[in-house]
DNA sequence: CTTTTGACTTTTAAATCAAAAAAGTCAGAT
DNA sequence: ATCTGACTTTTTTGATTTAAAAGTCAAAAG
């Protein structure tokens, strides 16, 4: 519980995030993030024992930052309508953040790991129990018809998650504009599958 | 103009095609198709110069196959839902018949050829022909409310597109139950879109 | 004149292996 | 508890070879 190792350890998850956010996992080694921060790579490996658990920490970093960062907007919101659209918004700019992260990590080695799949989960979870929330309350609230929360927040998810996926199948190194284009479908699917949702009486 | 040529051709395409699907496009070799039609190599090669034009051919096919079995199933049904459903299942059985070929086909240096994009457009297009004659008629049926309808069926292929995508990236061999999986999403995407889009007093 | 073959060259893919780089270890210093 | 130097092991990378497939062509066969 030392405050300090505490410290070093989230500048090491720092600096490791940022090199493997612009750099990818792969090509990133641990004596470089070690130089980053003036230190020497068994320092590193004395804070994180292998490169897999730097990994996870990073990863685990991330997650909750996305969610600490979407939980409390889409709570905020005061329509499903503007909830979802919250989504969008903070779902793009995390993935265009760290794409190269995301991009990398479902490919590699690390990612069959017990400990990333875990946390891959609990951010799936999380994810799903935030839309389960917003549809129920939608549906409380009369701006949805009656639905099967659940199923329709999962649907939604890997409806989003499917498109992400084509933005690095295109090539090697993603564009911009690739990402534009990403981010206006899904918006556009969002759009739609509100229409689906929402409560017939209601105005666009 | 010869028919016999037209024959010997198609028996080439159709062979080609049932080593591809199965094995895969590289791991099929031009002798082995010539053997299951008892020819040699130079047999084949005097019908289809390189086997980048044997690719093609078969694509050529399997393109038109797609379109010819799809349009007028799409054509004769009675609603846009049921066209819906329709081009669900033909498009799953086609993906999972050539899955192969699916998987394979962009990342393959082959995909980079023109003559490969433009039968990829030309299949893109048609679908999304029939996409936007099936959504015009819904409007002036009434069965769907005013709506884009170009802008709306390439929201929709491009859905289904992501969602095919995502079996492959999983492993490197596919297995039937993935192959479910994302049919049945698709099938609820499509669902969740036309509930999206049909004029607000038409009951389920 | 169309189709096929045998003998050939060129191109591409797969296997091997040594060298370099990175990962990981640990006894001992601070 | 934190860090270092010197070390071993594991992974990557690049060069080199080998085998397989692709592609060519002159000439034979129907």
């Amino acid at each position: 519980m030392k405050v300090e190792s505490n410290v070093k350890q989230d500048q090491i998850v720092e600096a490791a995030l940022r090199r493997f956010s612009h750099f990818g996992i792969a090509k990133t080694t641990l004596t470089e993030v070690a130089d980053d921060l003036a230190l020497t790579k068994q320092v590193l490996s004395y804070y994180f024992p292998d490169k897999q658990s730097l990994v996870n920490a990073v990863v685990e970093k991330l997650t909750l930052d996305y969610i600490n960062l979407l939980k409390p907007q889409m709570e905020a919101a005061t329509s499903v309508k503007a909830a979802l659209q919250k989504l969008t918004e903070v779902k793009g700019s995390f993935f265009e953040k760290y794409f190269m992260l995301a991009v990398q990590a479902d490919h590699l080695e690390l990612a069959r790991h017990n400990s990333y799949q875990s946390w891959r989960k609990t951010l799936a979870e999380k994810e799903l129990g935030l839309l389960i929330q917003l549809f129920e309350k939608g549906v409380a609230t009369g701006e949805l018809k009656s639905l099967d929360a659940k199923k329709t927040g999962e649907l939604l998810l890997e409806t989003l998650y499917a498109f992400s996926r084509c933005v690095k199948d295109r090539g090697a190194l993603p564009d911009e504009e690739a990402f534009r284009e990403v981010l206006a479908k899904q918006q556009e699917v969002i759009q739609l599958f509100y229409q689906g949702l929402k409560a017939e009486t209601w105005a666009n």
